[in-house]
DNA sequence: CTGAAAGCGCTTACAG
DNA sequence: CTGAAAGCGCTTACAG
């Protein structure tokens, strides 16, 4: 590795003192304007990089956040990641952070890795994703006191920062938008409650009914593991039912990409004589069969500002001061469609012919 | 942010010197069991954690590697980002290395910043992806002799350490598997030829043909913008030839995405009047319309191996013992077929209908 | 087996 | 305006 110049050879190689160096090149103002200039010169011709370890180490800061990966990202079905990433390296850069990202194992590795990392001094703060209900990386990472901001909420988020979409509005507006099809037998294909935003979106279906003087039927409601395959497993359940639903929402774009292939697989239509709306707006839902119907939301947008957030934080504002809920939108494709007045005996008859 | 236990605040804790617990906890076998015993029970009661600034400054390695993001990740057609990190975390977590992630702007931008990285010491070495042919960062990165091991390859990739699968390979075997199902009129769909692996995959469909004995029409070859739009314009300009092509092999799955949406638009059913073949293997592939026919790599794997490399390398073996070629292999779904044989005349009637 | 000391490469009061 | 010195929190020869 080559080696870089370092400060005091930066120094000598100037006929200065170490001192005078290193705060001509952080501006310090009581440094003659000649002498900063030369040694500004100097240091671009030599390439000079303050060590960072050793900088961080001086000055107390380890100029470093953290991402920690969600857990199921292996499963491939976290395309925001990349973006997250993305915007957070945006913010961070504007003030020469880095940023770390750190994956665990089971629950308790993560925990361990967490108090790890902030004992260690090599973070300044942290980022999660997708918080449980009662997330135990809170409570830690608030006992250890290192600033941090949350991607989502917890059932109790008063005293922390986070970034939001508000999912449960959104899954009102999709049924709003259902019922002004004409669809009243609306389900919901959900992930485990253990996940606040599960719980959110299950919210909002139950929230969007009521508001329609619709009643709610258990039976619609399906949760099953976050994944296309779960959402074919709930989708199939539902079009078991005696009665099954006309429109269904789904928790995510992957689940509902199930649900399509669930509903596509008993030779009926989604769009046609099922809706089927999922929620991310990934843009690969353009792709889906039919074209994916989902509330979509800024994606590029939560990185810059969690990342802008725990900078400000970081530098002591308080976090309760730094929630911030941005809405989805509904983007049609075709997965939707006006409720078809078939005889439910004609529907069956179809059915049967596929299977 | 807890200030946590120092290493001083350990030793007088205990009644021993800093230098006595930092040997009890480093392992070194000059201490006795006793001591080492308790000096690592209290470090634990006390959740004492080693500064990692000022460790890595002392031991004078950074333990950290940096992966730097492809640029065009923001478009988020980059779902292997998320596996590749997970892989690369993995293999690090192993050795307690951080792993940062790095993002650049400009072409420009991202020199700069690969050579302030590593001249601030603050990493032990780099992973790039999807090089250029030429690529300005790999030049850069040898010149600061920093280790570094490479996603992909570039034209001339003798000297350094790389992992890559084999696309040219495997494009010979769409080809080849296209025609066993009769096709003889094969295109490819192809992205800008500056970068390496979409020249490999063209000399793969063009190695492919010739070994079939067939003719290379230079009609047949469209290269487009990197992305699904890209996909289907060049698709489009295939299908408005003369003699359209009936089969045709896309650089990517997203672009195949855009090939299936362009056939589809002309009433054409992929599979069937024109079969169609992406690259990737994403999971999503099961969801688009039709099903699309890929050729699949083991993508957990890339990242995994990635970090092994590069720590080896870090530990002073030799980057050319580390290039590591891996297979593709075609994942049939449904949007490859045997060729059909309609009269020309029958396909433009169908074409023109739905015009 | 343990301690005293130097050093990693910076930053920053403190003198002058 | 510049220099000499202490300190950040570790590790690691070197003594004893």
């Amino acid at each position: 590795m080559a080696q870089s110049v370092s400060l005091k050879m930066l120094a000598t190689h100037l006929g200065l003192t170490v001192s005078t160096v290193s705060r001509a090149l952080n501006g310090y103002t009581d440094i003659s304007p000649a002498t900063r200039e030369r040694v500004k010169r100097a240091a671009d011709e030599l390439g000079y990089r303050a060590n960072q370890n050793a900088r961080r180490l001086s000055i107390g800061t380890p100029e470093t956040i953290c991402y920690l990966m969600p857990r199921y990202a292996s499963s491939g079905t976290q395309p925001f990641v990349a973006q997250l990433l993305q915007g957070l390296g945006e913010a961070l850069s504007k003030r020469n952070w880095d940023l770390l990202v750190s994956h665990a194992g089971t629950s308790k590795d993560e925990l361990a890795q967490i108090d790890r990392l902030v004992r260690s001094g090599r973070i300044g703060g942290l980022v999660i994703s997708r918080p449980l209900k009662n997330d135990p990386r809170i409570r830690l990472i608030q006992d250890l006191k290192c600033p941090f901001v949350v991607h989502g909420r917890t059932a109790a988020c008063d005293d922390y920062a986070w970034y939001d979409i508000d999912s449960a509005r959104a899954f009102v507006d999709a049924v709003d938008h259902l019922v002004g099809l004409g669809h009243s037998r609306i389900a919901f294909v959900g992930a485990p409650l253990q996940y606040q935003f599960a719980q959110d979106r299950l919210n909002g279906y139950q929230t969007g009914l009521k508001g329609n003087g619709l009643p709610g039927d258990p039976d619609l409601v399906q949760i099953a593991e976050f994944s296309d395959e779960g959402g074919e497993v709930a989708t199939n359940s539902l079009l078991d039912l005696p009665e099954p639903p006309t429109a269904i929402v789904c928790v995510s774009d992957a689940m509902a990409f199930g649900a399509l292939a669930a509903v596509r697989a008993r030779g009926l239509m989604p769009g046609k004589e099922i809706s089927v709306i999922g929620y991310d707006g990934l843009s690969f839902g353009a792709h889906a069969n039919p074209p994916l119907t989902t509330m979509a939301q800024p994606q590029a947008h939560a990185g810059r500002r969690l990342g802008d957030m725990l900078l400000s934080i970081i530098d002591g504002e308080d976090p309760k001061k730094h929630q911030e809920l941005q809405r989805a939108h509904l983007l049609r494709r075709q997965s939707d469609g006006p409720l078809q007045h078939v005889v439910d005996r004609e529907k069956r008859s179809i059915r049967e012919e596929h299977q």
